[in-house]
DNA sequence: ACGGGGAAAGTTGTCTGACAAATACTACTG
DNA sequence: CAGTAGTATTTGTCAGACAACTTTCCCCGT
C-alpha cells in the first residue's frame, strides 16, 4: 500500500544486479572505482559501498584490494535446488511447458508429524493440495503440499486457485503470505503402487522423494511438501559455496 | 609463511560468527548497539559495519532500521549439500565415522567429456582417485576424483596422501589450491554390477549418483567428481533461499 | 636492447564525526 | 484506560581523509 521506504544501498544494489543480468556488465570487466560509482549513482561512497558488499556475498562480483572491483564470471545455474522454488520454476527453467493433472484438495486434522513439522496442535485441520504436475504433458511429478487451514479462515475459496497455479504465487498475491527460506531433504526411492498408478509408470520405478518444509520471514512454518520426481524427469543442481567459510 | 594480511572486517566477522556458534549469542537476542560493538571490539563503525552486512547476506542475523541487530533464529543445517563439502564432511555430520577402504589412484589420458570439464585439451593426463567411503565401517560411499595431473607436476608424491585425507583438505594445504565454489548435480540410479561389487551390495540397489565439478577463486576447474551413495547411508538437505530474490 | 628496481598513480580498506530516518519508549492528556 | 505527542535510541547515509595494497610505468644499471 505504502510506498515500502527501503534503505537506498538496496535500490544500489538492484540497480548494479540488474546492469549485470541486462549484460551492460559482462563477466571479467571491472567496475568503475567506488568514488567514480558512487558519483554516477548518486549516493556516498558507504552506501555503494553496502551495496557492493551483498552483491560480493551473492557471488556477482569480486573485489580485490588495490585492484578493483570485478563483475564475476560465476555460475549461472538453470535448476538449482536452492534457488529455484516449486515444481513450477524447475519444470520451466528446463524449458519445459508445466501442466496439473488430478489435481484435488481437502481438509483433514493433522496428523502427529505434520503438526510437529507445521507446530500445529495435533488434530488441528490442515489444507492438503494433492496434484500431479506434467511437463510437456507428460507425468513428472507427485506432489502433496501441506499447510495449516488457518491460513485460509477467511479466504476458503483460495484453495480452488491453488490447484492450477503456483503456490507460492497464490500464497503471496492472495493470502499476503511471502516465503522466506525452506528446508528441503530428498533421498532416491521406489515407487509403490498409490504413486506409480498416479503418474503412470510401474510399480518399483526410480523416483527422487523430496520433502520441504517452507518458512515465512518470521520463522513461521507455512508449507510442508511431499513430492516424488520421476528419475529422468531432470536433473537438480545445487550450487555449493565454500568449502570452509564457516565450518567450526 | 607470511602473516596473510586480510582485512580486519574478516577477523570481525569470524569473531561475531564464532560467538553466535559458540550460543554465547543465542538466537533472537538483540546485539549491541553499533557504536557500542564498534567500541568493544576495537574497530570503527564502519569496519563493523562491512562484516555485519556479510553476515545479514549469510542469514546469521537480521537487521532492523531504527530498532537494531538481532541474531537470526536461522536454520542451522547438519548435512546441507551446499555448505558441506566432500563426503568427509557429509559422514561427521552425521555423527559417525569417516573411514575409506579399497583407495587406489592412476594417471590416465582425460576422456572427451572430463576433458570439457576441467578446460583440457582432450589427451592431457589426468589423476584418478578412487575410493570406497565408510560409515562406522560400513561402506557407503564409491568417489571417483579426477583432477588435471599438472595440478601435482611437481609434487607426485602428493597423491598418497590423497587416498586417506580428505582431498579438499590436501589440496589446499598441500598445494595451495582453494576450492571457491562447486556445481553438484544429482539423480537416482540403480547400481550397476562394478558398482554393486564395491560397495557390497546386491545389484540394482538404490543409489544417489552425484556429480560435481569444483572451482578455485579465479574460475578454474580443478576436481571432477563422480560419487555414488547409499540410498539408505544419510539424508541429503538444501537450505533454499528466496524465491523471488534473483529470478529474472 | 633488455631486465630489474622503485617511485607514482590508482583502488579498496579503514577511520572519524556528523546528520537523517525509522523505531521504541515514556510521559502526558483526554 | 486509550491515544498521542515528544524524546531517546538505533540503523542508514553522508563527507572527507588517510592507510594498505596493487598495478603501471619510468628510470637506471647491465
Amino acid at each position: 500500500m505504502k510506498t515500502r521506504a527501503r534503505p537506498r544501498s538496496v535500490s544500489v544494489r538492484d540497480e548494479l544486479t540488474d546492469r549485470i543480468d541486462r549484460g551492460l556488465l559482462t563477466a571479467g570487466t571491472r567496475l568503475p572505482s567506488e568514488p567514480a560509482l558512487a558519483t554516477e549513482l548518486g549516493v556516498s561512497r558507504a552506501t555503494l559501498r553496502e551495496a557492493l558488499r551483498t552483491l560480493e556475498g551473492e557471488g556477482l562480483v569480486r573485489r580485490m584490494w588495490g585492484s578493483g572491483t570485478y563483475v564475476a564470471q560465476g555460475p549461472r545455474v538453470a535448476n538449482s535446488l536452492d534457488v529455484n522454488f516449486g515444481v513450477t520454476d524447475a519444470i520451466r527453467a528446463a524449458g519445459m511447458q508445466a501442466g496439473t493433472e488430478q489435481a484435488r484438495y481437502w481438509f483433514e486434522p493433522a496428523s502427529a508429524g505434520e503438526a510437529a513439522q507445521l507446530k500445529l496442535q495435533p488434530g488441528q485441520d490442515v489444507l492438503v493440495v494433492e496434484r500431479v504436475r506434467t511437463a510437456d504433458g507428460k507425468p513428472v511429478v507427485l506432489s502433496r503440499d501441506i499447510l495449516p487451514a488457518r491460513l485460509l479462515a477467511h479466504h476458503p475459496e483460495v484453495a480452488d486457485r491453488m490447484l492450477q497455479r503456483s503456490m507460492y504465487e497464490v500464497l503471496e498475491q492472495e493470502l499476503g503470505v511471502v516465503i522466506h527460506h525452506g528446508i528441503a531433504t530428498f533421498r532416491p526411492v521406489r515407487a509403490d503402487i498409490t504413486v506409480a498408478r498416479m503418474l503412470g509408470i510401474p510399480r518399483g520405478e526410480l523416483l527422487l522423494a523430496i520433502w520441504q518444509v517452507d518458512y515465512a520471514e518470521d520463522d513461521v512454518a507455512v508449507v510442508s511438501s511431499h513430492e516424488y520426481h520421476l528419475a529422468e524427469a531432470f536433473d537438480f543442481t545445487v550450487l555449493r559455496r565454500g568449502p570452509g567459510r564457516r565450518l567450526q
